[in-house]
DNA sequence: CGTAAGATGAAG
DNA sequence: TTCATCTTACGG
């Protein structure tokens, strides 16, 4: 766990894609269940569409504190969204884990999810949370308490397969490229497209 | 105070 | 394309 915490000091925007291709694990009583990841959003204080633009609040406290720690946000007054806090703190910059590719624990995934199949069940930030049993109480807690797990790949990505593209569902600062997915990964979210280069 | 706008998902 | 659903931040 000290490697990803190691990776999240670097901020937000190094970390976001470094962390394509990790395991994110989620424990639970109900079991172990979690993914690759293979999509995720940097957001910096200095940054229109960031949680923090304005700065520190009650709501985005979560952002300011140590790398590692985790924020959870509700979206449209019924999603819970995963982010982990990076950078040193008081920096308020974060990453969001958008999709994985699942692994692990793929009944207590669909179950939490209902009926979908594998494809579905963590392909977008609301998705992911709901499959992996994540809950707006876990805001403000952080990695080390080993209810989720970051796990290292066995050798990092090869370069060519992380593309940055614009970042989804916002409306200040789409354009900036900090959105990072693994190439051809059908498990990515986003309406259907070709995951070709592009700017 | 009132209210508009969200880092979305479902339907597929 | 619409709708569900509700907290937060901002305008008055």
């Amino acid at each position: 766990m000290h490697e990803a915490l190691r990776v999240l000091e670097l901020g937000a925007v190094e970390a976001a894609p470094a962390l394509l291709g990790w395991t994110l694990l989620a424990h639970s009583h109900d079991g172990v269940t979690g993914g690759i990841i293979v999509e995720s959003e940097a957001y910096r204080q200095d940054d229109p569409a960031s949680h923090s633009w304005r700065g520190r609040s009650a709501r985005n406290n979560s952002l300011f504190e140590e790398a590692g720690t985790i924020y959870i946000y509700r979206s449209y007054g019924l999603h819970a969204m995963l982010n982990f806090s990076a950078g040193p703190p008081g920096r308020g910059e974060g990453i969001l884990i958008r999709a994985l590719e699942p692994t692990t624990g793929f009944k207590e995934m669909e179950r939490r999810r209902g009926t979908d199949g594998p494809l579905f069940l963590a392909k977008g930030p609301a998705r992911l949370t709901q499959a992996l049993g994540i809950t707006l109480g876990q805001d403000g807690t952080h990695l080390r308490n080993g209810r989720l797990e970051l796990v290292p790949p066995p050798k990092p990505l090869p370069a060519a397969t992380v593309l940055a593209t614009p970042r989804i569902g916002i409306s200040k600062a789409a354009q900036i490229p900090w959105r990072f997915i693994v190439a051809g990964s059908p498990y990515v979210s986003g309406p259907k497209r070709l995951n070709a280069p592009r700017a």
